[in-house]
DNA sequence: CCACTAATGCTCGTTATGAGCATAACTATT
DNA sequence: AATAGTTATGCTCATAACGAGCATTAGTGG
């Protein structure tokens, strides 16, 4: 019998809530959180995105609207059961944005930073970073095999983690966790403040890989929107930026990017204030995405 | 007997010679060009990585440096054969970028624009977009049902095509494709010159998104190295991204860019010269993928 | 020496970006 | 009612990046 192989989808699903980004679990193996996912069914599947929004509805009770495929991971033993003679298992990893909801079936949304604590730099550099990543960080460069090997260490490690004059770049949120993921095997060791929660299998993979992309692509997609309620303050849709690049924004800068490049327009209405001035409500203008070829928002990039 | 799923890898390296970006073909049935492609081996092939190499060394003789996941294509009957009850078959596309090299095994490289006649602006608009295409897609437009999907039309064909004051973008290259497709299947038509030649199955479609994928890229991370010799002239570097991205440059300005975001360095030596004065040889800066969040070349975006 | 070609240097006006200061419009408190 | 606290919004300023050109340099082939 010719060994056979599986599909499986999974499903980054993020919204942000209370200025937290969060991802939408299911119980695994032994209470671990993972993503809802399931299996290719190629009777009833017709195509890909179909498989996985069933498998989300069953499992979560959520109907998903916007959905980006991000990667098909396919390396030799992700699952376990693949070396006790089960099918090689392909995953493919969906991202998807939603507004936050009430999810069914025991899912439940999870703080993406606890997983990720290394990734909020909202307020300063998280205190792990330094206490007790670079070290071990330097450590690994350290036992390099070799000079060259070093170096190549040390150049990964300056770009992933912004060490020295490198700026850091919440974008790299995967090469960040790959790199750890290395550090960490290398020192056989894995507690401390900056692991994170771990996840079944490499779900945690797939939500860095997520959270990357996202993060990159606020830049030139006005993805975000598809988190917002159909109108918004500035500063909801600012947090909400924030929140998921991990990093403060310049309000008045911020207000001024998202106003001049023609993204948003003001309903006259003003929202029930909680603490200051009421500010006004605005909407999503559909229109900017045939006016500018790459219209964004998000992480300001470092000039040189 | 379950019916069974098969994983297939599909290959589009891409070189640029004499001004022309190239894609490497081998021969598919009824001597249609087809990408470099074959099944994953769960036995041998211990990662998709591996898989893709393997094959492409097999079909081409050629030994890829840089290669990147594109996309997993897997609606239902992309594959003749299923409809015969062959196995449903998943595609798992692959960007490759390389210095042109003489193939093997009579796979060869065919000129990208031959299949996208529309993609090229590099002297002004292809002919065909305003003569052919464009009262094509108007047409379209016009037999939408209803108002609101006439207006979702049109929204897709102006930011496709850049229609209106909507300036052009060339990473849009996916994007024009799929809506083309949609077009001639409604107009049951498939002529002229700007259809572009076709290729095996659904490989025509990789390509623009292979395509539209380097375009973007261009922008923020420095890959075309990759398919440039070890030292060049500025001019050779330019001509390339002018011809991935099918648009000119301004010669001063790419000339700034280039050097004072650090991408290049100069190495004293001048060029054998062909027409005028000779050019200075440069050489890529590794450490600016260290120094800058971001770093990129390529296509000026449309200001507001 | 001349015409031609491509490389390189430099300028100018416009926009975009990063950082702040100042004011306005509310709520809660004294 | 004045005051303090809070958030929204308006505006300025210096610097950097961008788009477009002009001018000069250093080769080639007559």
């Amino acid at each position: 019998m010719p060994p056979s192989i599986d599909v499986e989808l999974n499903a980054v699903i993020l919204a942000v809530s209370d200025e937290v980004p969060r991802v939408l679990t299911v119980s695994g193996p032994a209470g671990v959180p993972a993503l809802p996912s399931g299996r290719l069914d190629i009777r009833q599947d017709r195509t890909l995105d179909r498989a996985l929004r069933r498998w989300v509805l069953e499992q979560t009770g959520l109907r998903v609207g916007y959905v980006e495929q991000l990667y098909t991971f396919g390396d030799q033993n992700r699952h376990p059961e693949e070396r006790a003679g089960g099918p090689r298992v392909l995953s493919i990893a969906y991202l998807a944005l939603v507004r936050e909801e009430v999810p069914s079936n025991g899912a439940g949304w999870r703080d993406v930073y606890a997983h990720f604590p290394l990734e909020d730099h909202r307020n300063d550099r998280p205190g792990a970073l330094a206490a007790e990543v670079l070290p071990r960080i330097e450590q690994w460069i350290g036992t390099a095999a070799g000079a060259d090997e070093a170096r190549l260490r040390r150049e990964r490690a300056q770009a992933a983690f912004g060490l020295d004059t490198t700026p850091w770049d919440p974008v790299r949120a995967l090469e960040r966790y790959e790199l750890l993921y290395e550090v960490k095997a290398a020192a056989e060791a894995s507690g401390g403040m900056a692991a994170g929660q771990p996840m079944v299998l490499d779900h945690r993979r797939m939500l860095a890989a997520a959270l990357g992309r996202l993060r990159g692509k606020l830049t030139y997609r006005p993805v975000v929107f598809e988190m917002l309620p159909e109108q918004f303050t500035l500063l909801q849709l600012q947090s909400l930026v924030e929140s998921l690049a991990g990093t403060r924004l310049h309000k008045q800068n911020f207000r001024r990017l998202v106003e001049r490049g023609g993204l948003v327009e003001g309903t006259g209405k003003l929202s029930a204030s909680t603490g200051g001035r009421p500010p006004e409500l605005f909407r999503f203008r559909r229109e900017v995405l045939i006016e500018r070829p790459r219209p964004g928002l998000g992480v300001p990039g470092g000039r040189s």
